[in-house]
DNA sequence: GCGCATTGAGCAAAATGCGCACAACCAACC
DNA sequence: GGTTGGTTGTGCGCATTTTGCTCAATGCGC
């Protein structure tokens, strides 16, 4: 078993460091490490602990996120409610691997964080590679759901998203409509509930556990 | 019409720098600046010139091509002929978009450049951008179109595309009629469904992994 | 003889459905 | 207000089935 990938994560927000810290950690084959809240401090961690990946946000009380991950040799995300194209094509040109617009899921830094894994794996910095792997590594990093979702998982998400096009649903109601099991269309509802692409709400007032209610998010 | 994407090509080789040239000069969109072969002259062209892109050689007579592009706001590829996952990292965290190994097909460098033309847009500077449309830029400049797929067809996909005639099947069966094991139908029928000349549907209903019907697109 | 592309065998993993334990609610009762 | 029983729905472990992938074998072209 490889060593865990030690992550930094810089953010002036203290809960904000926390959350994301606590994301990292909850992360197959992660560690984190304390998070920081300035350049200054992210610096001196970068030196002394070096951490295989730095997730910064793009405005730091003592200086600029991207300006921090250009100067570091170390693979980096940008996270930042800033969503104007010259802020992310800047942190792109800096070095960063990867833009999150906060405030986001949970779900989508740990699949950011699945995708990032593997494309080490397939980047392997003692590995010689060809340009199918390097390519196949970017599409890896940049691809939806972190990676090659399989045509059976897809296949059977979109059709759950079309029938919720109809209005909200319950899993069993989607289940009979797909020609699912309860079971099938609850699990892949709630992935994607958990991925913020379908909402759920709760229908209360008979006997019996509230029914989970299902729609597509606009 | 939008201004031409004006691109500066840096490599130390007289010859290679002239052919990349062409090439960029030859998409539509795209207009190259005369080609220069140091750090010290890519640095005055980027100064003087401020071209849109630059297509630099890791491997410069006066200096280091990814430590070149780690100090310019500019977007760049990397160009080389270094193929170690070290050199490949290091030149994504300075800053790359992408890379490719020489030698390569000038179609290559063609489809890249018309994939960051395409991204360019996605991620204007001046446009708001969410986080969809941000993974949506990474995924067309990186995308499946990385892999130069097969216009053409094998025989093999010639084959199955003809027993697909009949109506609708699964892999195990087609394989059988076609004489060939489950795992190379699969193959094929996979790439002609990655293509968009199959459809595949999923069979529920049974325990297990859900049967994979493909038929052909009309 | 070697490199490359393709095939097939075999295996690990993914995805499904079943069945059941239990969670989450509601209403009746004390 | 708290407890209890009943009802309904969810979540999960497991067996099953299929897919996707790796690797060895083979054939072809140079």
């Amino acid at each position: 078993m490889t060593d865990p990938i030690s992550v930094l994560v810089v953010d002036d927000d203290f809960h904000v460091g926390g959350l994301h810290r606590d994301i990292v950690d909850a992360c197959t084959g992660y560690t984190a490490l304390e998070p920081v809240r300035g350049v200054r401090a992210a610096r001196a961690a970068v030196r002394d602990l070096s951490p295989d990946l730095v997730i910064c946000d793009v405005y730091l009380p003592d200086g600029d996120g991207i300006a921090f991950i250009a100067e570091i040799d170390v693979d980096a995300f940008m996270i930042s409610a800033a969503s104007d194209g010259a802020t992310v094509r800047r942190a792109l040109r800096a070095g960063a691997l990867d833009y999150l617009i906060k405030p986001f899921e949970p779900a989508r830094l740990s699949e950011r964080l699945g995708a990032y894994r593997r494309f080490r794996t397939l980047v392997a910095e003692d590995r010689q590679l060809d340009q199918d792997s390097i390519d196949r590594a970017q599409r890896v990093l940049h691809g939806r759901d972190g990676g090659v979702a399989s045509v059976s998982r897809s296949t059977t998400e979109k059709l759950l998203i079309e029938l919720l096009q109809d209005g909200e649903s319950s899993a069993s109601l989607i289940a009979g409509r797909a020609g699912l099991s309860r079971a099938t269309a609850q699990r892949h509802l709630a992935a994607l509930a958990t991925r913020g692409d379908v909402d759920v709400t709760l229908r209360y007032g008979s006997t019996g556990r509230p029914e989970h209610r299902y729609s597509v998010r606009r």
